[in-house]
RNA sequence: GGCGGGGUAGCUCAGAUGGUUAGAGCGUCGGAUUCAUAACCCGGAGGUCACGGGUUCGAUUCCCGUCCCCGCUACCA
């Protein structure tokens, strides 16, 4: 596009079910907000949106976890998300919740636009339904056996043991959470966007975007290959956004349906405040609307709300969508469930003052094309030497000889040296490279730019030589002094997207007001005449035993999940003899083992089971090698009924014993047996 | 298995519509220096650009196949 006339750009909304983290900043805050003060310095009219995401399942089994409700769970998670945020400087314009009213009414409205065009379908679908409790049930509140491992606890949409995906129909025994009661199937009509049927259009705006990053526009190419399925927009839930329709009792609007409108509610509420018209940054073409996510949101935002606001019909759609890879910790996927975190309050108690080198180290590793490692190490070794070692020590330097030298007041600057000129022509170039940069979402790339900076004036206080000439000749460093001070200026400009904190101490140091971009690089930025301040240190180093804590506090919380991560699972009903006795369980002999074509996690067996060989299929081959299956004494149940899978009939299950880390041994004789005993 | 992303220096990562010596930071080794938080500055070493084929005058970059890692998806009696 053009030169846009303003920006409207969005950070995820953020589900209210739990305090954020590392990755959370690394992925998606960090670079919107980079971005935003960047355009924001450059001159730019742009609206930073954010907010809390609070409808939907998860939030209401939370509340029912903690014996609270929806509400305040909601209330408690807003108030710690918002904070963090702003503890650690992400300068939204506003951040919201979809709870307002005005989002309720916003997103009310955009559906009944689209039901008054006639985009949705109405299916009927049989669905569980709470006799008892007397209302439908989302997958998560049945549970039942899973009819895999046989998990009594496994949910509906899936077992937490095994991890298989199920649908509520494939539990065995299902029953409610809220009534025990077992649910019986009902009719219940929702409304479906019929994605498929626009599919064309869909293909037609993401194709138009070849220069989004490889990541997003590939994942895209991969749902649309797949071919798009019309997507239920309404639920059975009390917990939501009613549907705006006749007849549509008890049942909300999708929480993925609206906590996308979330973004133009917000705007309004915002431009409301701010005196701004929000149509402006939602319904014209000259605005440039871009999305921060992370990657497990790209389908959300490139193909589902654009389809959404294709249908609405009033709005702009995304001109990008710069979704970063994730972020791990120490070698590991970062987990909630697991405490495998790096929680932001956390972080701030540790580390107070120190939320521009968590920032720093977040951008100077961002996954902007690949998952990334997050190691205590690499950031204590980024702070000292980067932070420290050349960011703070040419602040540090540059001041303290201007303190030492004239008292703290910057010199005339005299003539110039080829040297000089040279520097300061470099200087010039560097913001309009840092900004390029930035606006192409390169993001580390910018950030090195910026260290590019301080390395120059290192470099230059290296190569002149101040406290050497001083000696000699006490003219020629007032005029290096003033170079110097001018390399600082800059940089106070520069670095205020990714350090927002410190380029606001560097300001004040210097007592230089806040400049914008366009400023960045000028040789007089700061005046002969201006009293600096007192040297003090933008950074500090991080000692060893400071980065060796926290990676004994993550060693200390991997020991925690090892114990606690399982539990024992809970007894299953009693049965009789007789039950048991129905059982045939026997020990048999591995004859041949193989690998099943075309699947991840079958093997097909031959076993030897003293009257005939029989196969059986079973699903440990991300466990166990086929080689080193063979000859094996193996426990089977002998008598169960047969069952197809992808083709090939299995004759009975091989049993498993899973330990605490989830991997599996054989139960076997503790001596051999002949093939064929029977267990009893 | 299907679809997508990735496999480049010890580490974390850039890059190339195919073209002379493949880059950065950190680490390491050596030098210089003392204004500075033992920081900074200069220089060296270190890569068969996952593997095997093909197209080409020439491929690490394009094509095909194989292997490995990540995500989504199917199979898990």
């Amino acid at each position: 596009m053009n030169k846009p006339k303003r920006y409207t750009v969005t950070a995820a909304l953020i589900y209210a079910n739990g305090p954020i983290h590392i990755g959370h900043l690394a992925g998606c805050y960090v670079p919107a907000d980079v971005y935003v003060r960047y355009l924001r310095a450059a001159g730019e009219d742009v609206a930073f949106i954010s907010g809390t995401d609070e409808h939907g399942v998860p939030i209401t089994i939370k509340a029912k976890k903690e014996g609270t409700t929806p509400q305040a769970v909601v209330d408690k998670y807003y108030g710690i998300i918002k904070k963090s945020f702003e503890d650690f400087g992400i300068s939204f314009d506003i951040y919201s919740r979809t709870s307002k009213e005005i989002h309720h009414k916003t997103s009310q409205d955009f559906f009944v636009k689209m039901y008054d065009k006639g985009y949705f379908d109405e299916v009927t679908t049989e669905q569980y339904y709470d006799e008892t409790a007397g209302q439908f049930l989302a997958d998560r509140y049945i549970v039942g056996e899973c009819p895999n491992c046989h998990n009594p606890g496994a949910y509906g949409d899936q077992c937490e043991k095994c991890g298989s995906t199920l649908s509520p129909t494939d539990l065995i025994n299902p029953r409610s959470t809220f009534s025990g009661s077992k649910p019986v199937m009902k009719a219940t009509n929702n409304w479906y966007l019929p994605l498929d049927r626009m599919q064309p259009e869909i293909e037609k705006y993401v194709n138009s975007h070849p220069e989004w990053k490889a990541n997003v526009f590939g994942q895209c190419q991969s749902w649309l290959k797949q071919g798009l399925q019309p997507r239920a927009m309404t639920r059975d839930l009390d917990w939501g956004i009613k549907v705006p329709l006749k007849d549509a009792e008890g049942k909300v609007l999708y929480v993925w349906f609206d906590a996308p409108i979330g973004y133009i509610s917000m705007t309004k509420e915002w431009a409301e405040q701010a005196g701004k018209r929000w149509e402006d940054y939602w319904c014209d073409e000259d605005t440039k609307l871009v999305h921060f996510i992370g990657k497990d949101n790209i389908v959300f935002h490139c193909i589902i709300f654009p389809a959404m606001l294709m249908a609405e019909g009033s709005f702009i759609l995304a001109d990008n969508v710069p979704a970063n890879e994730f972020m791990n910790l120490e070698n590991d996927k970062i987990s909630t469930s697991r405490n495998w975190a790096v929680w932001l309050h956390e972080y701030l108690e540790e580390f107070p003052g120190k939320q521009d080198v968590l920032r720093y180290v977040l951008l100077a590793n961002a996954p902007e094309t690949k998952d990334n490692d997050f190691t205590w190490k690499d950031f204590q070794t980024k702070n000292n030497s980067e932070l420290v070692g050349i960011f703070g020590n040419f602040v540090n330097r540059t001041t303290v000889l201007t303190n030492k030298y004239y008292e703290g007041v910057v010199p005339e600057k005299g003539e110039l040296t080829d040297f000089d000129k040279q520097t300061l022509e470099t200087l010039a170039q560097l913001p309009g490279q840092i900004g390029e940069s930035l606006r192409n979402y390169k993001q580390r790339e910018a950030l090195a730019g910026m260290l590019e900076v301080a390395r120059l004036g290192n470099k230059y206080l290296a190569d002149t030589e101040p406290w050497k000439v001083i000696k000699q000749d006490e003219e020629r460093v007032k005029t290096i002094m003033y170079v110097a001070l001018q390399i600082t200026a800059t940089l106070s400009i520069v670095c205020e997207p990714f350090l927002p904190f410190t380029a606001e101490k560097l300001r004040k140091q210097l007592n230089l007001e806040h400049k914008g971009w366009s400023e960045a690089g000028k040789d007089d930025l700061i005046k002969t005449g201006t009293k600096i301040e007192e040297a003090e240190l933008l950074f500090e180093k991080i000692e060893d035993s400071v980065v060796e804590a926290q990676v004994n506090k993550l060693l200390e919380t991997k020991r925690q999940n090892e114990l606690e991560g399982k539990e024992v699972t809970p007894l299953k009903p009693e049965i009789t003899f007789d039950d048991f006795a129905k059982l045939d369980i026997r020990i048999g002999k591995i004859l041949e083992a193989e690998p099943m074509p075309k699947s991840k996690k079958l093997l097909k067996f031959l076993i030897d089971d003293g009257l005939e060989k029989r196969t059986i299929l079973s699903g440990i081959a991300e466990h166990f090698s086929p080689e080193e299956m063979i000859g094996k004494q193996v426990t089977f149940i002998a008598n169960l009924a047969p069952r197809k899978m992808m083709g090939v009939e299995s004759n009975g299950m091989i049993l498993m014993a899973e330990d605490k880390d989830g991997s599996l041994s054989l139960l076997q004789p503790h001596k051999e047996v002949w093939s064929g005993a029977t267990v009893s």
